[in-house]
DNA sequence: CGTTATTACTTGACATATCAAGTATATCTG
DNA sequence: CAGATATACTTGATATGTCAAGTAATAACG
């Protein structure tokens, strides 16, 4: 390995296992859920339909369904979503976010922009963004191609 | 938070919660050790002299004192690591690499080189990762002055 | 010196993540 | 349509991470 790709990958490997997490512990102090309630119910927040099931949901965040699995029944019981069969198909669950749950969620979302903007955005031009961008989707397809979490959910 | 901003962030959200676990999992299977293990065995293979105060590993590595402690204490246990009380100021322990630890370490190395060259420096182009380097620095450079885990070590 | 801080870690409880196995419902196949 | 497969989760055990509180040793102060 050359030294210019040692270098990158600790690089980003040391703001990978630092930022992320200092960003969840803000969610926490400020809102009051974890960084985990926090990105589930944006994404639940942000859905053009009312529902999603399981799978999708964790296919769409990128975790493996026992996780989604094991966070929904957490969130469920706190009323932050609510989980119901499908008709259709009953192994499959539908989740939503809950009234609860939504007004959380707009409540935290522009506290944690502002950190964001804070640790990120105001410490990067726009040029470097742009460049992030395009990394991370480089990475991301070849993840998607090579190193899928779970079994692929047809389009 | 405008559009890009919010495009980057969740770009670079992605590939953290993406990759640097996937990585982790490949040392486990390819070595038997944790991505915890093997960045403090990493880290210690490559000290200057031969131990290291646990404070500043862990500040090093930018983790929680509270969480090395328990790290090392199981690597201790699993006998990677060799923990031991600074003679000088017996608050603080003394911690070095075994020769097992060492041995494993040296094996996990070059797979885990590959396997980031796979996912990582062969996906990119030299300009990325010249970029992501300064992108790092910027932010990491923040989170020191801004958001520091544990109180300052001075140099 | 004796008292008060400070530092360097340890400990234990709890939250979360991961992995392997299990269950129930669909779907496919001859 | 019966039996075999596949899918969509659930469950439970174990490993880790995190937080608050504790302990012990050193340093700092009056």
């Amino acid at each position: 390995m050359k030294e210019l790709d040692s270098k990158a990958w600790r690089a980003f490997h040391r703001i990978g296992t630092s930022l992320l997490p200092h960003l969840g512990r803000q969610v926490t102090n400020h809102s009051g859920i974890s960084g985990a309630e926090y990105v589930v119910l944006v994404a639940l927040s942000e859905l053009p339909a009312p529902s999603i099931n399981l799978n999708r949901l964790a296919t769409g965040l990128g975790w493996e369904i026992s996780r989604m699995s094991h966070q929904i029944s957490r969130m469920d019981e706190a009323g932050l979503v609510k989980k119901s069969k499908n008709i259709e198909d009953s192994r499959c669950f539908d989740v939503s976010i809950t009234t609860k749950g939504r007004k959380i969620a707009e409540a935290a979302i522009p506290l944690q922009s502002q950190e964001i903007n804070h640790c990120f955005s105001q410490v990067l031009t726009q040029e470097q963004m742009k460049s992030l961008i395009e990394i991370s989707e480089a990475i991301s397809q070849h993840m998607k191609e090579h190193h899928p979490l779970n079994k692929k959910v047809d389009k």
